[in-house]
DNA sequence: GTTAACGCTTACAGCATGTCAAAGAACGGT
DNA sequence: ACCGTTCTTTGACATGCTGTAAGCGTTAAC
């Protein structure tokens, strides 16, 4: 997935410490940009164990390294939206699946609940937008047809709004007004909602 | 609101060319960052009609001059909320205006949209986190007391799901995805869902 | 009309991003 | 174990943006 971050027909094979490089880099990357993600090129080298300009050896541009770690990111992500049967589950339990691996993969990649990251250019291939919303999408679309959500509105916005809700809860979790455990609950309690889910999922009353 | 930018207690009423300077700049701020948010000084200098230079004598730093148009835009923002009367309307209209003055706001101020303001230093007096919120928050406490929304999921949630399914829709406007009257639309119809609105709001179908 | 405040020009330092060349080190194949 | 290639390092350099400073012209306030 991330095989080729300058061009794409290498003409022969990278060779092993280059590739560990690489890798490091994107690691280190995915830590510090996680913590403050206005750090320098050099703070990443330094915490990759190489020097600035072997960074620049590999990717060409700041931007490019970003598109880089955008692309595996998206790969993980992928991996774990596949983990979860979003296309056979039940369509509430499969709206809880994807909040959860949305969870798992915000813990790993807390980069991405920074905003400055939305505007860089995007990957050219492996796109999050290409990954995400339309696994999503998917899932809504056979619960409406199903009957298990409310066909009355778009499932594009129903998309978009889902996702919006996990960034909202997320962004509780960072400021500590809330906790791992309740933004989770509640953001499904709205998801659930805002898709109109049929399912009688109980109010947290005991029976 | 915008009457200090330096310091608080100014010995002399500031002069008038000045204070035009300061109007401009912050002006000029709000236009060329709403476009482009990562303008230099000197961008956003030349947009106003002065140099760099003199928006450092009325700013100190880049994020000081942020700080004040962030400033200056929650008031207008606080204004725009005052005037539609959340704290009387029925609950489900409260919540309507509540969404139709941000998206005026946003309209004014597309600076906001873009995610990478956020994190900015806070303003030290007026900052929009303790203008907006408490609003909605207080907006919200009085449905779920008279009974026109759910009281069985947090004010303090909802508060931040209704902001984050707004700024959703907003962002499904910047990427065309959405016409601006379409995006409202479906955040009103989600926002009512998520604080479980008991309005008979119709679904529309002609009478 | 005088004075204080303000704006403009010029200059400088610091930092981060990129680029380049050359020498040294590590890998891969034989 | 050797050798050629690839990778890394060192050092230097150009550029652009931020922030600071002093001097001088201009303008508003009283």
């Amino acid at each position: 997935m991330s095989d080729t971050p300058d061009t794409a027909a290498p003409s022969r094979p990278r060779r092993s410490d280059a590739r560990r490089s690489i890798d490091a880099i994107l690691d280190a990357a995915r830590i510090v940009l996680g913590e403050r993600p206005d750090a320098s090129m050099e703070e990443i080298a330094t915490k990759a164990g190489v020097t600035r300009q072997t960074v620049y050896a590999h990717f060409p541009s700041r931007d490019a390294l970003m598109a880089a770690l955008i692309e595996t990111a998206a790969a993980e992500y992928a991996a774990l939206l596949d983990a979860a049967d979003l296309e056979t589950a039940p369509p509430a339990d499969a709206l809880a699946g994807f909040l959860d691996a949305g969870w798992r993969f915000l813990r790993r990649y807390p980069l991405l609940l920074d905003p400055t990251v939305t505007w860089i250019p995007r990957p050219t291939s492996n796109d999050p937008h290409d990954v995400v919303p339309p696994r999503l999408e998917r899932l809504i679309q056979r619960g409406q047809r199903t009957g298990d959500l409310d066909g009355s509105v778009s499932a594009a916005w129903l998309t978009a709004a889902v996702i919006g809700l996990q960034h909202a809860a997320a962004a509780e979790v960072s400021a500590a007004r809330l906790s791992a455990d309740e933004a989770a609950t509640l953001c499904l309690e709205s998801t659930l909602r805002i898709c109109g889910s049929t399912t009688t999922r109980p109010t947290p009353t005991h029976p």
